[in-house]
DNA sequence: TCTGGGGTCCTCTCCCGT
DNA sequence: TCTGACGGGAGAGGACCC
């Protein structure tokens, strides 16, 4: 076994818009952004888009106008979603200890490979390839000591590329780079790290503590400072639990009648507690988020004494936080609900309500999930959804 | 320019019980 | 009975990720 101590990190090649290119290889070649309606922000863009400086994230319209050949196309979840399982099943011939981060990216703990892998450019390699063979699309690998430099050393190798960082080289590596590189470095840091004469991964590395301390606070410094050496113990966890379950969406135009509001919240308690039910979980705090027009964005919450996965009562608490809000036909922009403080159904006690039915509402929308599933999204629905 | 939707984690403030 | 210190939990908001 020669792979003790690295971590490597593989990460999908414009994951959405490579898969979306599988079904329409007419497009190969094109500028092609993956993305929605014209309120909506693009999801994943081509190497060809990305050269008219079109990046994920920024708004469709821009895109536009930034590309005027550019092709767009909608989303396709299932594609995504069988493309990502076997992805994953690939990673897992190297190791079982596979941590996914999202669809098109995990970490592996290589420490757990067999001895049929002669290292970890190997290793490397054998997945590039068989991702390339088996799946039509292409991936960049990093590996390092830690999560943190092998998800940067995947960043350098993009596209289609790959970059090793033994633990002797992380430091050279890191420190010629500008701070806003650094995993977890956003606009809002690099902005203020830039404030305090802050530009490179060096500088950053030999600023004193107590000078991170006043700006970041305790836990954000000395995660700058542990990053800035290449320092990250976060082990590699397969299967992490979610702790939060959650839908939101945006209105096609901003809305101010309260009806509209009620029954969009009935929508995405609908969502939010069916996905719930189909996981097994059961949550405690419903967090209501309102957006109003000029893009504020505020939240409320409550807990509940008794954990849920009823759309009843995840629709009633979020509208009882609306109610409180007490707004004056304000202009809305966005709404979602979430629910926190998960637990598996198993390991909590449902506790019956004394003035509840003996069936009660859990067991009525569980029949209306069963329905769903087998006659499909119209078979069951709130009748005051029935008009969306 | 005009900003989606799914999440996690951290910080600060307030309230409550001791 | 009042006051202050302290810790924990809840709630709100911000930053960040893909």
């Amino acid at each position: 076994m020669v792979s003790r101590g690295w971590v490597m990190h593989v990460d999908m090649d414009a994951f959405y818009a490579a898969v979306s290119l599988l079904e329409r290889p007419d497009l190969r070649g094109l500028p092609v952004v993956v993305g929605g309606g014209w309120r909506s922000v693009v999801l994943a863009a081509t190497y060809e888009a990305r050269a008219y400086g079109v990046r994920s994230g920024i708004p469709m319209a821009t895109a536009r106008r930034l590309c005027p050949p550019l092709v767009v196309v909608r989303p396709d979840p299932d594609s995504y979603a069988r493309v990502s399982e076997a992805v994953m099943a690939i990673f897992a011939e190297v190791t079982p200890q596979v941590e996914p981060v999202s669809m098109e990216e995990a970490f592996l703990d290589l420490s757990a490979t067999g001895r049929r892998w002669a290292g970890p450019e190997a290793i490397g390699r054998w997945i590039r390839d068989t991702v390339a063979d088996e799946q039509g699309i292409t991936c960049s690998v990093g590996a390092a000591p830690s999560k943190a430099v092998a998800k940067m050393a995947s960043r350098a190798a993009k596209p289609d590329g790959m970059r090793m960082v033994a633990r002797e080289d992380v430091v050279p590596f890191l420190h010629p780079m500008p701070v806003g590189a650094l995993w977890g470095v956003g606009e809002a840091t690099e902005a203020e790290l830039h404030r305090l004469g802050l530009h490179t991964v060096a500088q950053l590395a030999h600023v004193p503590l107590t000078t991170l301390r006043r700006a970041f606070g305790e836990q954000s410094a000395a995660r700058l400072h542990t990053l800035a050496w290449g320092i990250d113990e976060d082990p590699v966890v397969p299967q992490r639990r979610e702790r939060s379950v959650g839908s939101s969406e945006t209105f096609s135009h901003d809305v101010d009648d309260p009806d509209l509001v009620r029954r969009q919240l009935l929508h995405l308690a609908e969502r939010t507690a069916s996905r719930m039910r189909h996981a097994g979980v059961l949550g405690r705090t419903v967090v209501l988020t309102v957006r109003f027009s000029d893009f504020t964005t505020i939240t409320r919450s409550r807990t509940v004494a008794v954990p849920t996965d009823v759309t009843r009562e995840v629709h009633g608490t979020a509208c009882s936080l609306y109610a409180a809000l007490g707004l004056q036909r304000a202009r809305i922009r966005m709404l979602g609900v979430r629910v926190e403080g998960i637990t598996e159904v198993g390991q909590t006690l449902v506790q019956g309500r004394l003035d509840e039915p003996e069936r009660g509402w859990r067991e009525a929308e569980r029949a209306a999930d069963r329905a769903v599933a087998r006659f499909g999204h119209q078979a069951v629905r709130p009748a005051s959804l029935l008009c969306r």
